[in-house]
DNA sequence: AATTTATTTGGGAAATCTTCCCAAGCCGCC
DNA sequence: GGCGGCTTGGGAAGATTTCCCAAATAAATT
């Protein structure tokens, strides 16, 4: 027989309009199997205990907390998952952070179905798949000269709390500074980040994925 | 009989993936049926002038000009056309947006699927839905009480531009007024608003749908 | 262990921005 | 003509930001 065993794989959505988009092509590939479904992160992690499965193609925008809390979890409890994202966003810093998390591929909602199909053999093949319009981005996010990389570890904190938009009253109350020290903060990293105004920064923190 | 006529269904959405979902749910039911498909908001427009369905599906986020473009322009056609549209986008201002170009209701993808059946048939009906997480964000939306229904109209000039992340300067340069005035707006809009910085000011502008 | 080196923390002083108060000019309306 | 709302900005006080610098602490190197 030229199939050993079908690939089988859970499906992650929270739109179960979605899911059934996805079921009715993978089982178009006879080498493919839905073995499960589940429509949030806990679901999955909870899914897992009883299941288990080649792949597990998830979505990453799902209630609850979140799509990367849930990878997280999953792969701290079976670092040998396979787990694909199939997000909606096509956004680089989302893909890239998702990779370091141990995701091995990130997929996007507008690849055509049989890139889709494909990509989850690459994944059993152990490649990485990644869309093919995200990959010249992540290679820049990955460069190592991005100005945010020389800020010291510290003004990357406070970077993340400013960008999120919290007040240095706020920050320097919650890390036990001097305002006026988590003001100079704010002055270095508007320097080193080459920003001038609260909106820019947050603009570049989000380009860059530092927050979401 | 009973049916005399299935009600005919368009489905717009760029994921191809999805409208699988849509339509696997949709021919379920055996009072309606999917007659045509479009991917992008130009397609479903090209594709009205040979097909005529009695309902258009659509999702708002579509590469190419858009979804409310796309809204606009099919409706400026084809003012009877019931148009539906069923978004991932949780957000009571875009809803507000798209209903108020005549959409005859917003539907959102984590609805349930016989929800969503149920809406279809509503439109047939000549109601309005709307996905019930959304109902109460709407009616406080268009409150006239809204803080920023009292802004003189240069405030709301200004705070738009603000919203977009624009300077006092470049403000008060493309307006034609001294960084003074322009700077006295801000703090009349923030007093107005409530807000006191500039990403608080960004965050109420988004919300209320008075930039993207 | 001794000594650089990097990092964290904040003060002082000047520059800048924001706020609050107020007034002049303008436009439309009765 | 006069009243009222809108637009425009000055003055002055207050707050924030910036820039420069220095002490304290932690980390790395020799």
């Amino acid at each position: 027989m030229t199939h050993p065993l079908k690939t089988s794989v859970i499906l992650v959505d929270d739109h179960a309009v979605v899911r059934a988009g996805y079921k009715r092509y993978i089982e178009l590939d006879e080498r493919l199997s839905v073995v499960g479904e589940a429509s949030t992160g806990e679901e999955a992690y909870a899914l897992l205990e009883h299941l288990s499965a080649d792949v597990v193609v998830m979505d990453l925008s799902m209630p609850g907390q979140g799509g990367f809390e849930s990878l997280r979890r999953i792969l701290n409890r079976y670092p040998q998952q396979k787990v694909l994202i199939f997000s909606m966003h096509e956004n680089a810093s989302i893909a890239n952070q998702a990779l370091r998390l141990g995701a091995v591929g990130y997929l996007t909602k507008s690849m055509a179905p049989d890139q889709i199909i494909a990509a989850i053999h690459d994944a059993m093949r152990g490649e990485k798949p990644v869309a093919p319009e995200l990959k010249s981005a992540l290679d820049e996010l990955n460069a190592p000269e991005l100005p945010h990389h020389d800020l010291l570890p510290r003004e990357f904190e406070v970077l993340v709390m400013l960008a999120s938009g919290e007040s240095i009253d706020s920050i320097s109350t919650r890390l036990h500074l001097s305002p006026k020290t988590a003001s100079n903060y704010q002055a270095n990293i508007r320097k080193k980040l080459g920003v001038s105004s609260a909106l820019e920064l947050q603009r570049y923190a989000k380009d860059h994925g530092l927050v979401s």
